[in-house]
DNA sequence: GTCTATATCTCGATAGAC
DNA sequence: GTCTATCGAGATATAGAC
């Protein structure tokens, strides 16, 4: 029999990576109380008991399940620093990255809020070690990008923080809010096209960029 | 016996204005599947049996908040429109009013976004049937008004629609996100400090109105 | 209308065979 | 490691007395 392990080439990797998968579809979906156990078995094929053999607890997947989220969160930021540029191409690739993707993965904001609204620790506590672990952190990096282009004259004087706040509440606002959007704008179409996603990168852009102009106006 | 009445009048009104706002707590402060019908009736001074009996279901009683929320929520809004105001303090008022509804109802975003997260239809239907109750509806007022700007060449030309995307994100972010940004800058004392809340306002409109400056750069 | 008591059900977790 | 079967907590919802 050749084949004899053929069953096995199909969880391709271990259980544990299919558990994971199966529980990061479905905390995404459902919300940490949301989910159920026997959907996470289901999906990945195996049944409840094999759960708890792996992970203690549900409360464990989930922390498992969140710390991953918030990697590949993470990750992506930091990919989208690159030290030498302009400010505005700085600026313009931050936003091109965040954007493309919350759009590839639309459900990490709306889980991460989800999160939030329940007190917010544990991510609060991954954001903690990481910025200890990652020196520089990805928040810094921005902050010095701003101010240093504050200095070089190439935008007005601003707080780097609330630049930031501002900039990515606008980059994720409509991911999280898109049914109510969608209705307010009742153009469906326009929202689910193709070029959707590029002329929303622009338009944050050209907003920002144009807000932090150095010839701007006193308010 | 003069006082007869006594127990009633720490209930003035009836016994459902008591449930309602037990339920709005809860329900804020939990989300839809974290809250308890027991919570909700101790909260109310009543037990759970009595819950069922004005409110047939907890859906029910959930369905009923959601549309206080929103009611609350759109209400705020519809304030914040003066049709004769320059664009400007046109903008101005709507950030001030928006943020201080924020800043006093900390919960409501949280809610509507774990709302969100479990699609939103409910959300959305209300937002609806708003939309053809109020004529001419709120977004389409912000809409007119910055079409009208640009015409009258007080900014320059925009998507409205990705304006008030924006807009509406970097108000918005940080009453989310606050635990998450709280780490970030851990300058705790900042954000919490009284003035805070009026820096913010602050940076989001310059940010904004510079945004549309007319004499700005190009893309 | 309001209460106590309880039915019914769902779900996370465990026991124990293989 | 993986399964079936089941326990037990905790939740919504209902029955029925007052």
């Amino acid at each position: 029999m050749v084949n004899a392990g053929n069953a096995k080439m199909i969880d391709r990797g271990n259980t544990e990576t299919l558990i994971l998968d199966a529980a990061m579809q479905v905390f995404l979906e459902k919300g940490r109380h949301g989910a159920r156990m026997q959907e996470i078995a289901d999906r990945a094929g195996i049944n409840k008991a094999l759960l708890h053999y792996y992970f203690r607890s549900k409360k464990n997947l989930y922390a498992e399940i969140l710390s991953r989220v918030f990697r590949i969160f993470y990750a992506r930021i930091t990919e989208a620093h690159r030290p030498g540029l302009p400010f505005r191409e700085q600026l313009r690739l931050f936003i091109d990255v965040y954007v493309d993707m919350l759009d590839s993965n639309p459900r990490i904001p709306l889980f991460l809020a989800r999160e939030m609204s329940e007190g917010g620790v544990i991510v609060s506590d991954f954001m903690k070690r990481f910025q200890q672990e990652m020196d520089p952190a990805v928040p810094d990096l921005i902050v010095s990008a701003i101010e240093q282009a504050a200095s070089r004259g190439e935008i007005r004087r601003v707080d780097p923080r609330h630049f930031l706040m501002s900039m990515i509440g606008a980059c994720i606002f409509f991911f999280v809010a898109k049914p109510l959007v969608l209705t307010i704008f009742k153009d469906s179409g326009w929202m689910e096209s193709q070029a959707f996603v590029a002329e929303r990168k622009q338009a944050v852009f050209d907003l920002l960029y144009n807000g932090l102009n150095p010839g701007g106006i006193s308010s």
